[in-house]
DNA sequence: GTGGTCTAGACCACC
DNA sequence: GTGGTCTAGACCACA
């Protein structure tokens, strides 16, 4: 994971979404054990306790429980893990029917842009 | 418009993109006459030379027209205008479909999820 | 006539060529009486001496003849004139032939490039 | 390669000008390295700024590849030479005939013309 | 060292 | 006043 951030809001909230998306989209698979915080911190170039911070408010939300020694670990409960994809997935749509709309599209036009898209993308991810 | 600079683009590059949204989406309406560049630059915080460099990458796409002494106008070519916004509409897509795709979201439920989420914010999608 | 000066050569033989395309091409045609040596500087933005010298130069070329108080007047003799305009194409043709050479055309294929040119703009005069 | 400037045009247009000049001739043979905007800019007078620009636009126009650090190459694609050739060519030719014309030689006359000159001068005019 | 970008400040033609 | 061009000098990423 690359790890770039913005001044735009708190290191440790984008460290927080960060994560997140790793979780929800399975690089971080449930039940897994996740690094340690230092190493995770080390990774990202940020403070130890920045990170921590980070960990403890995943775990406040409940997508990662701490186990004393061994370290801490991505939940199993799947209901947690449908809604945090839920929200993140909603959250992407919100921004991206947001931009679409400044662009001057109208909300019915698009579902229709969206499929287009995909029908003439399809297969090939053309990251830019 | 709020102008803020990243660092991962050349500042007129990104002007470029602001610009050209404001075009697309009617806020510079075609034919309109644009401010001048020094007035640009003073608003975005620039230097003149560098809206300069915006500009005139904008008159190269066929975007704005310079006359002389009069400033610089939007175009009123409707092709080149609905090609403008058919590339942002696209680009924008496509990084919400990458996105979407990161999450672990199938290109087949990208659709629905837009459809869905339109639904449920219909009202305050369009405040209008 | 524009009149604009390089500083390559002395401008009075500038000057006389300038008047000898105006010869040459009919524009002061023969057996016309030309303007005033005042008139021509006046109007070339030259002083009416260096004008003098250019003129005394067409004279003594036999382009022009002058006749004391009655003013210059373009010669009649049809020989000095196809004479005067064999060189100046010479002149023209040369100068084209070299910047073709220059630019990697064989001498062989040059006549066809005119060909093909004059076939797809018989008509316009398309100045640049 | 001589640098002379007019000012009936930007010099960064006569750059490019020239530079396309010596890449149709194959004085800047396809693949080769150009020498670096500095050593450009001080071999011409002018200052680096302009070299650049110049340069920029001869790889908008895709005949010169910017490559990082290691300096720009001139192009190998043969169509864009081919292309570049023709329009350079065509421009000499168009001047040629407007010359022509102006000094009153009638279109049908002109491919005449060159074809004496280019069989009187057929020793000089290839002089390797 | 290379290309690329940005700033600052100046001058010009046009009307 | 407008756009356009040029210079001077600086900084950056890359390798």
């Amino acid at each position: 994971m690359a790890w770039e951030f913005h001044d735009n809001a708190p290191i440790y909230l984008q460290i927080v979404n960060g994560l997140q998306r790793g979780i929800a989209s399975g690089a971080y698979a449930p039940g897994t054990r996740l690094p340690s915080v230092r190493d995770l911190a080390l990774e990202a170039g940020v403070n130890p306790n920045t990170m921590q911070r980070a960990l403890a408010e995943l775990e406040r939300r409940g997508l990662v429980n701490a186990q004393r020694t061994a370290g801490r670990f991505v939940t199993e409960d799947a209901a947690a893990l449908a809604e945090l994809r839920k929200e993140m997935s909603d959250a992407i749509v919100a921004e991206f029917c947001r931009k679409m709309q400044e662009l001057g599209v109208r909300s019915e036009e698009i579902p229709a842009a969206v499929q287009e898209w995909i029908a003439t993308h399809s297969g090939s991810a053309n990251p830019m």
